[in-house]
RNA sequence: GCCGCGGUAGUAUAGCCCGGCCAAGUAUGCGGGCCUUUCAAGCCCGUGACCCGGGUUCAAAUCCCGGCCGCGGCACCA
């Protein structure tokens, strides 16, 4: 109990900052994922952060599915249980959930309330048409704008009744005319998507009228409740539109926090690279380790907490930030350090054979070096003769005459060295001949061993492969992070029977 | 080009709103030492930053102006 406290003091973790305008018990925010795709640490930070406030402040969080676009962001059936898959690994539960393209009345019925407002109106004429009046401040006297709601309210019926093709009718929310962002000034509501050429995963071809991301999002923060809204600055211009809408429904708009960008060095973020590699004929899965999607992360040993911890650690700054892996990796060997059981891998082995052994040795070797209750195994050296493994660079910092300790078992002294052997005579057995003699340490494993390892070990865009063999009767689960000794933290991913021989194969997280 | 946001050590972040207690804190990295049957962890010491230039002020990382640089938006994407 006393350890854990003080466990939770070194990695004390930083606070977030108050939420501007949040009361305890009134604050609702919410996650509000396309499901076009999984979620990577970048989105995973206004998951985080939203969550992380609403249970600050003991509110309420929502995770709402933004499915508006079968076209050109076309939902992926099977990212929406990804998405809760990996939001709940991240520790992440919501207290309602919504699926915008199940809501389609609901939006069609607060564009209508806003054409009878006076504000919006049905724009049937070309883009190009519209952009000409736009771009040189005659939008006030667009045709189209210049509309009765009567007359609206017939053209917005067309629309719904199929009268017009993609391409052929917008409807447009009135905004000011001459605003100085061009890209506010009556901005689309609503778009017609031939879903009998783009079906939407979950409502097919029902509808052809689709809200765009403002107008969707912009009704249901309001109609949910929401009170807060965290988001990443390139939808600032977003905020101002909304504003408009929100205004004319008298709504109030929620406070909204903006942050910049966020990279993960050394990992792939892009969606387009991500595609790219897959169609280049690599077998690429969205939990490739080299990935900075949440899956990758975790299939590469990265916990929640350290996630959770680095986002709260980069706060909600409008700067852009890069997440150093070593940070991160920092961050995640203190959480995983005092947990992961320590394995022996030799990787490219060497026979080492060492003759004069007075009698069998039994190196009985804890798997955590300082919490004996975590358990050991014995690692046997045979007498007079015994074989082993060691690591292939050990073996060439070796010269013949050199000392060395067998970790947990024998000091040994080099007296032949090939490229694929090295043989040794026994010299003694204690720590302290070894510590005499500032003889190095280094892992072995009995030549009977039968147990092969493979780790893999992301770097950038290749996963280099490390072959070795390891203990003989490893007890490792999949999914559990260890520590290989020497050569650093990874996850199992898999253990499989390679002709007849158990593998190991992990991935590498760091050292 | 037009709108908008931002620039604190290698990285991330605190401080900036409400100028002095900041010759700038923390984490990580790096260098050195201790400890240690792992090149892990732990402990100690050290290293390193306010984008530039003006202005206001007794006093500026903090306020004002200009420049430079970075980023976002300018979609019938989210």
């Amino acid at each position: 109990m006393l350890e854990e406290a003080e466990k939770r003091k070194k990695t004390e973790e930083k606070r977030l900052p108050p939420l501007p305008g949040a009361e305890e018990g009134r604050v609702v925010t919410r996650f509000a994922p396309n499901p076009d795709f999984v979620i990577h640490l970048g989105n995973a930070r206004p998951a985080i952060l939203s969550h992380e406030y609403a249970v600050m402040y003991k509110g309420r969080f929502i995770l709402r599915f933004e499915d508006t676009d079968p076209r050109t962001k076309t939902p992926l059936p099977e990212a929406y249980e990804a998405i809760r898959e990996d939001l709940r690994w991240l520790g992440i539960r919501w207290d309602e959930e919504y699926i915008q393209s199940l809501r389609m009345e609901i939006y069609y019925e607060y564009a209508r309330r806003l054409i009878e407002l006076g504000g919006a109106y049905v724009d049937d004429k070309p883009a190009q048409v519209f952009r000409e009046y736009r771009n040189s401040g005659r939008l006030s006297q667009y045709p189209p704008r210049l509309r009765s709601v009567e007359e609206n309210l017939e053209l917005w019926d067309k629309m719904l009744e199929g009268s017009y093709g993609e391409g052929e009718a917008v409807l447009r929310v009135k905004t000011d005319p001459d605003h100085p962002d061009p890209s506010i000034r009556d901005w689309v509501a609503f778009r017609i998507i031939d879903t009998s050429r783009y079906p939407h995963p979950l409502t097919g071809d029902k509808y052809i009228v689709w809200p765009t991301y403002n107008f969707a999002a912009g009704v249901d923060d309001h109609l949910l409740g929401v009170t807060h809204i965290l988001r990443a600055r390139e939808h600032r211009q977003n905020t101002m539109k909304q504003e408009y809408l929100y205004r004319y429904m008298g709504w109030r708009y929620p406070h909204v926090v903006h942050f910049g960008r966020l990279k993960l060095e050394g990992f792939i973020m892009s969606k387009s690279l991500m595609k790219s590699l897959a169609a280049e004929g690599e077998e690429v899965r969205l939990d490739d380790p080299r990935f900075a999607t949440i899956a990758g992360l975790r299939r590469r040993g990265i916990l929640p907490e350290t996630i959770r911890r680095i986002i709260i650690d980069v706060g909600v700054k409008q700067t852009d930030a890069s997440i150093s892996y070593t940070n991160l990796a920092s961050l995640n060997r203190s959480l995983v350090d005092p947990e992961a059981r320590r394995l022996i891998a030799v990787i490219d082995p060497v026979q080492l054979v060492i003759h004069g052994v007075p009698e069998p040795v039994k190196a009985e070797i804890p798997y955590h070096p300082s919490k004996p209750d975590m358990g050991s195994r014995v690692l046997v050296l045979e007498a007079p003769t015994a074989k082993a493994y060691i690591q292939r660079s050990d073996a060439e910092q070796l010269k013949v005459g050199d000392m060395v300790r067998l970790m947990e078992a024998v000091n040994i002294v080099i007296t032949r060295k090939t490229r694929d052997r090295v043989e040794a005579k026994y010299h003694s057995r204690s720590i302290e001949e070894a510590r005499r003699a500032s003889a190095p340490i280094i892992q072995w494993v009995p030549a009977s061993t039968k147990t092969l390892v493979t780790i893999l070990k992301p770097e950038g865009l290749r996963i280099e492969t490390l072959q070795g063999l390891g203990e003989p009767e490893p007890k490792a689960r999949i999914g559990e992070i260890v520590q290989f000794m020497r050569i650093g933290f990874a996850r199992i991913d898999a253990i499989r029977r390679t002709s007849g021989q158990p593998e190991i194969v992990a991935i590498y997280a760091h050292d």
